[in-house]
DNA sequence: ATACGTGCAAAGCGTTTGCATTTCT
DNA sequence: AGAAATGCAAACGCTTTGCACGTAT
């Protein structure tokens, strides 16, 4: 694990929340590592169960409700994905997504190319572009294997 | 309204549910028309309601059962979106999306230039692309005004 | 007669909210 | 003391499921 990644990430949370007069509690603070510990774009429930061990009594709705205040902060951001579940993603630097359409998975993959897209001008629609994420939609190796076995 | 466009789509869907020897009900055919007339992104739920007074007596769950059915048809996907309710696109060209990460508005937008992307291989994550769409995201100009009163 | 879609209602999840309590300044 | 976050439980909204009924082959 890389640790120090994951330590800049802190301090970055740190300094924005005394910037923005907003507490860093100690479980705000573990919601973020939780997040950024695990490589993938987990819901809110899934950081819920990891944590419940570290921190016993914890509750589901201070996950959810961290979360949110950390999406508003900008230091994550919510995973556009085909589901009905929420996602979230801990990545800043541009990146982008493999999504599977049928069982939801989503890997992150990086390539230089796609971060330097021209973009279309957006301004006919009065729409401020923060960031923006090319996503490749199709089927996973595993859910290929899956219907492959049922009709060989 | 261009009818000639959703005839011409409707017709592409008896011909597939022909060949995959799928029945394509009353209710199937009438659910697939209202997404192709709707020209955003809506959920299954705002789809039911439109059809209410067309269908009286049509179920929510014949609505929800239908569009995983033609979803999985191949004939309207799920569109990816950061919220927790599915949204359905009726749209099979390539095509991408403005998405607003503060109200989840989401729109069309068509680019040629982003149609035409070269993209990265897969072959190592074993994945296999049946499409892509590039995500424009950020702020639209009713959640920019919104903020602006609440901080000006 | 069999297979399948539909309508209806209930169950199942994910998410949000209200409120008492705790924590921090 | 006052403001804000937390824990807990209930409420809420979207989606799925089981079953009886209808429909089409």
């Amino acid at each position: 694990m890389d640790t120090g990644w994951v330590r800049a990430r802190v301090q970055d949370l740190e300094r924005r929340c005394r910037e923005a007069d907003v507490p860093l509690t100690h479980q705000r603070r573990v919601v973020f590592e939780a997040l950024l510990e695990r490589g993938d774009h987990p819901t809110a429930d899934q950081l819920f169960v990891d944590l419940q061990e570290a921190l016993p009594g914890l509750a589901r709705a201070t996950v959810y409700r961290n979360l949110e205040v950390l999406t508003e902060m900008g230091v994550i951001s919510r995973a556009c994905h085909p589901g009905a579940v929420v996602r979230y993603d801990a990545r800043l630097e541009p990146h982008h997504h493999l999504v599977c359409l049928s069982c939801g998975a989503m890997v992150d993959i990086v390539d230089e190319r796609l971060d330097h897209l021209e973009l279309p001008s957006t301004v006919e629609h009065d729409f401020e572009v923060r960031d923006f994420r090319v996503q490749l939609r199709g089927t996973c190796s595993r859910c290929r294997e899956r219907s492959d076995e049922a009709a060989p």
